[in-house]
DNA sequence: TTTGAATTGTAACTTTTGTTACTGCCAACT
DNA sequence: AGTTGGCAGTAACAAAAGTTACAATTCAAA
């Protein structure tokens, strides 16, 4: 900004001094970097998806966010006022009961973005959901009026806005599915291994109490479950982490 | 269509006996009739939703069709190839599990469509769900090709369709709510509550083994809660039917 | 080193839900 | 009238899940 302001105002010429050529070249380098970093992230995680016009627009508005993990993204009852576009990491959302406790819905990954928030911004309702960081992630956040114009302009936008609806939908029946046809057990199962596959690992860091919140049961529960698992040899249990060999 | 064709031909001009002008006069009626039909309920349930070009439109392509109550609308596995708009009635939303039991997701009602009908229509995916007229209903069934159409065409449809989206996952949450957070007696109470708005009847005419089958539990179990709520004076226990007194 | 908090294991018990079995009742049909 | 099948009521029991309580271990901070 001030260099440009100085270069602007013929305060400089080519009499820059060393130390301003380095300020130059590394904020060139940066600018740069930035543009670099976003385009292909979005290339990379977005081609065959968007059309280059649009993957041109959004690196135009959209801006970088890079959250860490156990970070809040959204909290129930917030008003979203722009759009995420998952180019890594994942972030987990949750639903809250009366009492404050939660439910695990299901993990957003790379290539997603959060139907809920979709439909918070259009409808300019209330988030029913929170939204938190499972691992590092980095975002594409996209004001919301873009969206609107999007929408209207570009079939692979829609296209992608459908697919992410059907996409959430589809989990929320796998959800329900767990809640309302599997046992306690099954669920931590499928728990397992779906925390295996989102984090690309299979040791879990979690503890037992962390987990019992997002299946929305007690801890002793979960610790009972762990151990018979465990006597069945599928899975080693240690301090805060569980091992999974085979599930 | 033969009257047509014979005035066409010219095969009668004015000399048309009075039995064919019976019979002109009933075509035209019915024709005027099919048309008034379908404008005003269009008008009626989608006016402030849909601009006056899309109801014409709907109105040229879409097909009046009448489902009996209990009469099957979607099976699990099915390509669904046209989208409804429910004009009056009810359709009940029902998912299955490894058993073959099932479990009511929720109601569709006059103004509502199927979300995950649009989806099925747009990835060409197989049906996930159940879906059967809870009561005598009304639709206009449209071809997914308008649909692509509308999309890119008309605002409202836009809006119509994210809305529809947005109703649809917020029933979900709930659905999810009472089957995570809920013991069986309350979601009973829900279930029944929801029951008599939808049939707007305090009379419920089903029987225990069908709630049963709707909340996905015991017959025994059911028979159980209600009769506790009887004792407690706030329904009335019929043979194949529950009176609503105070819920 | 001590303290204290967090984590895990486990027993004992309660509540909720699911299952089996048997009964009586009603309505339709022969 | 007698038979039959579907529906509802209830008891007795089993399984699943939730609760309370307490002990043992680990780990970091004081």
């Amino acid at each position: 900004m001030y260099l440009d302001w100085l270069l602007d105002k013929n305060y400089i010429g080519f009499h820059i001094s060393a130390d301003m050529m380095e300020i130059w070249y590394f904020r060139s380098l940066k600018i740069n970097q930035k543009k670099y970093c976003m385009l292909t992230d979005l290339k990379e995680n977005f081609t065959n998806i968007f059309e280059d016009a649009l993957i041109e627009e959004i690196n135009d508005v959209g801006t970088l966010k890079k959250v860490k993990e156990g970070e809040k993204l959204i909290e129930i009852g917030d008003y979203v006022r722009s759009m995420p576009l998952l180019i890594s990491g994942a972030i987990k959302i949750l639903r809250e009961d009366d009492d404050g406790d939660e439910l695990l819905l299901y993990f957003l990954e790379r290539g997603d973005t959060c139907a809920m928030t979709l439909t918070c911004c259009l409808g300019q309702t209330k988030s029913e959901i929170r939204a938190i960081a499972e691992l590092d992630t980095t975002l594409i956040m996209i004001p919301i009026q873009k969206m609107e114009e999007w929408t209207g302009k570009y079939k692979s936008w829609r296209n992608f806005v459908f697919q992410s609806y059907h996409e959430r939908l589809t989990e929320m029946l796998e959800t329900i599915d767990s809640i309302a046809f599997y046992n306690m057990d099954e669920r931590l199962v499928k728990y397992l291994q779906n925390k295996q596959k989102v984090t690309n690992d299979s040791l879990i860091n979690s503890t037992h109490q962390e987990i019992a919140y997002e299946l929305h049961t007690s801890r002793v529960v979960v610790s009972r479950l762990l151990k018979k698992l465990e006597s069945m040899g599928k899975i080693e249990l240690y301090r805060n982490s569980i091992k999974i060999v085979s599930l």
